[in-house]
Order: structure tokens, then sequence, then C-alpha cells
DNA sequence: CAAGCGTGGAG
DNA sequence: TCTCCAAGCTT
């Protein structure tokens, strides 16, 4: 270690001049107001690899509805993801419900505070449970996440894969060197907060940055190239058609939707019947055995437009058809239900399903159409967010 | 340990 | 439209 390096890694330095930097330029956000263990708690888990601004609605709503640590253990499963639909990665709900009743049952209704036994919590992983220790209990832990990891990597001007697991431990040993003896919570926040505010992945505005003199990364000129990332694979491209079977029987209409297994793609929720389309089969057919599957059967079905979901490693394009169920065989389990448009909210429901299931209700149907001896086209007003294009002309007409 | 798991805003 | 990626975890 050089002198000047030594200095840089002096303990009370960068902790003294960020949280002096925090005090004025902290953001005001929910979970900072009245702070307390529960609420670090459920805004930690929404927060990963999310942004604040997705989450800030999401926390409002979900303290509304589950107020404290009890109220979300004593809650159905069921209603926890309801209130998740639309934030994404679902499994999240699933283990922060469990977290919660594993706390009141192991934990005498409280979280524990070390980091080491937060570790022990469903969902709770590495960074979380350092967050939790740090901001819930002032406890010695430094957090890994992206903007921390970016804030060390440039201080210590650290040359490789920022996402590497052997990164990652060097960075958090590196980063709890400067966790102070007081006041740790704020310190961690403050690292995030200088990431998130100021030390930006791109263009970072180092002249606003309250420890530029201890930054590595800026006396060699490498803000630009550090941290590195690796590249990540390509997005597998995936055709499926998905069906909208309409009851009969009822006078509104109302359509079947399936609930996914935990263990896959939008575990947990709720979205119409689906099947992957694959060359040489048609839509239709795949539309036919993606109800086949679930037990239902169509008597005809119509294409009615396309929905495209982006993941993080998939990209759906889902044909949508309509069709009423065939006499006689409605089915109903507790992995189908039927439901009324105007009913989704009280569901758990991903985005994705939500676009497809909005198309199928702002679709007028052809059967009392039968004049017009052709095919709607899709062009009415659908939400700009909702990408959804007409399946037989071209796309982004809107 | 690499791969799977959502969504939306910014550029 | 496309890329990047945001307070990551699990298997």
């Amino acid at each position: 270690m050089t002198q000047r390096e030594r200095k840089a890694a002096r303990p009370f330095g960068l902790a003294r001049e960020l949280l002096a930097w925090y005090d004025v330029h902290r953001r005001r956000l929910p979970w900072r107001e009245a702070p307390s263990p529960y609420k670090t708690l459920v805004s930690e888990f929404m927060l990963q690899q999310t942004t604040v601004a997705t989450v800030l609605p999401y926390f409002e709503r979900f303290l509304c509805r589950f107020p404290t640590l009890a109220a979300l253990a004593r809650a159905p499963e069921s209603a926890v993801l309801a209130a998740w639909s639309g934030l994404g990665y679902y499994t999240r709900a699933r283990n922060l419900h469990r977290a919660a009743i594993v706390s009141l049952r192991d934990h005498d209704g409280d979280l524990p505070h070390e980091e080491s036994a937060l570790r022990r919590l469903p969902g709770v992983g590495p960074y979380t449970a350092a967050a939790i220790a740090a901001i819930a209990f002032d406890e010695h832990a430094f957090a890994v996440d992206g903007n921390s990891a970016r804030v060390i990597a440039r201080i210590a001007a650290i040359r490789n894969d920022i996402r590497s697991p052997a990164v990652r431990q060097r960075i958090k040993t590196r980063g709890e060197v400067e966790v102070p003896t007081a006041r740790a919570g704020d310190f961690m926040q403050a690292v995030m907060e200088l990431g998130a505010l100021v030390c930006t992945p791109k263009n970072p505005s180092c002249t606003q940055c309250p420890i530029r003199p201890s930054c590595g990364a800026y006396r060699a000129g490498l803000t630009a190239s550090i941290p590195r990332v690796a590249p990540k694979p390509a997005r597998r491209v995936v055709h499926v058609a998905c069906v909208a079977l309409q009851d009969p029987a009822t006078s509104k209409p109302r359509f079947a939707v399936v609930r996914r297994d935990d263990n896959e793609l939008l575990g947990g929720t709720w979205s119409l019947p689906e099947a992957v389309i694959t060359p040489g089969q048609s839509r239709e057919a795949i539309a036919h055995r993606a109800a086949a599957l679930v037990g239902l059967t169509a008597d005809k079905l119509e294409p009615i437009g396309v929905v495209r979901q982006i993941f993080t490693h998939r990209d759906v394009t889902a044909f949508v058809f309509r069709g009423n169920l065939k006499a006689n065989r409605r089915a109903s389990s507790n992995k189908l239900r039927w439901v009324f448009p105007d009913q989704l909210s009280q569901i758990a429901i991903s985005s994705f399903a939500k676009k497809t299931l909005r198309l199928v209700a702002e679709t007028p149907s052809t059967t009392h159409d039968r004049r017009t001896n052709k095919l709607r086209t899709n062009k009415q007003r659908l939400t700009p967010r909702a990408r959804i294009v007409d399946s037989t002309t071209a796309p982004r007409s809107t």
C-alpha cells in the first residue's frame, strides 16, 4: 500500500465527509419518515433491482394495507401478491410474507438485529441482511448493492468486473473499513445516495462529490471505465399464443385465468392460458392447445392482437386469441378461475397479463359484427405503454 | 456458479 | 426502438 492509498483508506475520513453531504442532500423518502425496522424491511425488499420512483406508490399502498409486521404475517399470501401486482420479481412478495411469519414466530414478533441472523430469513441475501442491520439497527455492516459497489469500485480503482462474486466480496471488505462507529445506518444510506445522485454509472458529477479527493478512479481519470461490467447474455425470443376463453353463461363477459407455478416465470400470478409456438404449427392451433392444457375447449378462436413484453432474459411476443368456451366443458380448480376484466385489482396479476386482458376487454367482438366480413384492425387507442399492436397489420401504428 | 426471475424510466 | 440497468436472491 502506498502512502497515498493508506491515506485514502483511513477510516472516518470518508464517513465524516459523506455524512455531512448526506445531511444536506438526502432525499425525503417515505421509508425515511418516522423510520422503523418494518419500513426498512418492506422498502429493502421492494428496492431489490427496482428503482425508487417505481417503488414509491407501491410502498405507500403496501403500508396502508399491511401497517405492521404482524398484520403482514397474518395476511393471506394471495393478498400480499395482489398488493405486489405490477412490481415484478414476485418471489420477493412471497419471501417477504414468509419472512414476516418467521420473524413473528422465531424472533418474538421483531426482526433480528444481526446481519447473520437476518441472512437466514427467506429472501434476505447478503445485501438486504447488511442493509437492514445497518439502517434499522445501526449495526456495523456494509451492504453491497449497485450503488455502493460502484462508489467503492471507483474509490479503490477496482478494474475487474463489478458483478463477479469475488469482486463483490472485496468491495464489502473494503466498505466495512469505512463504517463509522456512530450512525452506521446513515453512513450506509449516504454511500448509496451518493451512488444514486452523484457517483452515477454514466457522467458522474465528480465536481459535486464530497469524497473526490479520496477517489482513485478520479485521480487516474478512469471514472468512465470503472466500474467495468461484463456483457450480459442475449435475450431469447419466444412466441406464445394465449387464449381468452369467454364464459357463455354470463351476460357480462368473463374469462378464464390460470395461476402460474411458483417456480416459473411470473410465478404466483394469474394470466391467460398460454402455450409456446413452435415452428411449423399455426398460432391458432397453439391457442387451442393452450386451452386444452388447462382442461378447457374453445369452440372457435379469433386472433385479436399481439402483446410484446421484454423480460430480463426473454423477449416474449404473445398472439392473443379469443373464443367462447365450449358448452359442458367448464372446469374449475385452485389453478383456474373466472374473472371479469374490472376485478383485476383484486388478484395477483403481472403487467404482462394485464396488457393481454386489456386488449381482450377493449377489442369489440366480431360475433355481433358479421356484416363487415373482415378482421377488425385493432387501432383503437390503448395505453401507450401497453405496446399492443395488431397481428395482421404493420406494428407501431398506434 | 451461471442462469432464471419483472418492470419501467432514461438516454 | 434499443440498450442499460435499478437499494439482488435462489438454485
